[in-house]
DNA sequence: GTTAACGTTTACGTTAACGTCAACCACGAA
DNA sequence: TTCGTGGTTGACGTTAACGTAAACGTTAAC
């Protein structure tokens, strides 16, 4: 089958297809994040702008700034740079990952949090509806429908 | 020892503590995220309201914004409504669940794009620093100080 | 030939989460 | 008494990430 990776895509073709506005992949243009073909005054996006829209997503999903994401985008066009260039990339890499591997942290600490708490409501819901629940004052159990 | 439980903070102390501005803490109060008792005009913070502000900034920094964090905070309030709202706040605190867990996936791949990729550049440096550069014409070894 | 669907640039509007500043009060020390 | 420190309430400013609207140019369809 051919493969599609040569397609190109029209600036509402792709917003649809990830969800987003044609003025939101402008406004990422703007800001340096893409630089998709022309054809005239038309923008053209490639397979691999694709990717890199998908980069830029998925980097605001977890919480990064667009001119974060920009730095990071750099970083995969530095390997023609200088020796220090490239031990600085390595270092500000490094950087992001420990600053995610906390966030993801922070995350799983929420989700437990979350978790056991939700958990203890159903338990609420699961215990009235068998009519487990008693009055404070008697102790008496209160039968399946009181308030 | 005494247990520092009940002693009580003022505005500046307990910014200090979190690494927030004062005016931070006013701004959440503003939001009716927190409502310490005040003595007078001044408010003073209790051991309970530092739990809800390391509440509140690590949903932050998992990307919650400050209308859903008081969402959330209101999940622990609601212990005494009713059935119905219960059953509500069960699905809204799954729907939160699953939908850290997909942060948490976005997070994962990240960082191991980003941990290839600085591995990548690494060995690069590496290789270079051991004379391993070959120039792309000839073959030839470059030797270790080659621009 | 004009209407519809798509694209363009330019520019002002909006929201969230505070920053910043003014004007004020209270209190303990010098 | 004045100064420094720390608190208060407005209220306007700022930044990021777009939304929205105006004014305009193409191309295909009817």
């Amino acid at each position: 089958m051919p493969s599609d990776d040569n397609r190109t895509y029209s600036i509402k073709e792709l917003a649809c297809d990830f969800g987003v506005t044609p003025r939101t992949l402008r406004h990422y243009e703007d800001q340096g994040l893409i630089a998709p073909e022309r054809q005239g005054q038309n923008r053209i996006y490639s397979a691999e702008d694709r990717v890199r829209l998908a980069w830029i997503l998925r980097g605001k999903r977890v919480g990064f700034s667009l001119s974060e994401i920009g730095e990071m985008l750099d970083l995969y066009n530095v390997g023609d740079g200088r020796e220090t260039q490239r031990a600085v990339t390595v270092d500000r890499c490094r950087d992001r990952i420990r600053a995610l591997e906390a966030q993801r942290d922070d995350i799983n600490a929420t989700i437990e949090e979350l978790q056991e708490f939700c958990e203890l409501i159903a338990n609420l819901i699961r215990d009235k509806d068998r009519g487990l629940w008693v009055r404070r004052d008697t102790g008496q159990p209160l039968g399946k429908y009181q308030p």
